[in-house]
DNA sequence: GTATATGCAAAACTTTTGCATCCTT
DNA sequence: AAGGATGCAAAAGTTTTGCATATAC
């Protein structure tokens, strides 16, 4: 499905800085972008669109699954494309870079954890925070 | 160890505000407070604490690993005790309640993966959102 | 007495909203 | 033509900071 599709389907309008916000997040696959970056990253595109378009789409793209947010440490929302692939993050705090994985094991026992407490699960997040290989290389040279 | 103690071990001076900020969170240990709910539940108490002093005691609580943060899915960074015992968090999207658990098994294979993607792990968050027991009830009511 | 902590107000930062104008269908 | 989308600026919400005063040690 193309992105013109895409929008349609989900009842929004085709409209410039839609295309532009959503080519910018599958240019960017796997990155997360606050708002405030992809305002940043199409100004220097030479596209300007103002910010409060920005925020408006974002929550638009997320509400139509296009987009996952997340909450990583910084205190402001991230975003990413939303690849179907469910993953999870492991954020690096010096530099940080982000890897992503999928473990289903544990998946399996998220899903069993949610039961036994009765909670009918409709999303989870695991965040993992440490210090990347190649800051440990760094931190060894000082 | 008492709660001067715990002060005067993190370098921390023995004050009024910190005192108060510190038994409050002893009174809720298990809750999860933001710095608005801390100015707001002291004010109700006849405590007058100003804003700028709660946020830097709670980042200064932080540090000196007496209280955890956290960033549900709210965008507003939230507080609770450090009780020793590592646990994870399932939120209710409906009412807000918090469970926690903690499970040895997702915590042991969190290892191995960190380990696997070359990450030397300083912290992580595992949070569930879905809809408890009590809003499942009252969505039937509807 | 000295260094640190607090309170207040202003500022910084992220996100939302009102409204006039413009664009998609 | 009509409804929805955008831009701008103002506002709202959260958190930080500068500075004078007050407090702990």
């Amino acid at each position: 499905m193309d992105n013109i599709a895409q929008l349609k389907d989900n009842g929004l309008k085709v409209t410039g800085p839609r295309l532009k916000i959503l080519d910018l997040f599958e240019t960017h696959a796997g990155k997360h972008l606050s708002a405030e970056d992809v305002y940043r990253i199409l100004l220097e595109e030479g596209v300007d669109i103002g910010v409060a378009t920005i925020y408006r789409v974002l929550t638009q793209f997320e509400q139509a699954d296009i987009l996952l947010r997340h909450h990583f440490e910084s205190g402001k929302a991230v975003y990413e494309l939303n690849q179907g692939d469910h993953h999870d993050h492991l954020v690096c705090v010096k530099c940080g870079m982000v890897a992503e994985f999928h473990n289903k094991e544990i998946e399996d026992l998220q899903d069993k954890i949610a039961e036994e407490h009765g909670y009918r699960i409709v999303d989870h997040a695991l965040y993992m925070y440490g210090v990347c290989g190649g800051c440990q290389k760094k931190e060894k040279h000082r």
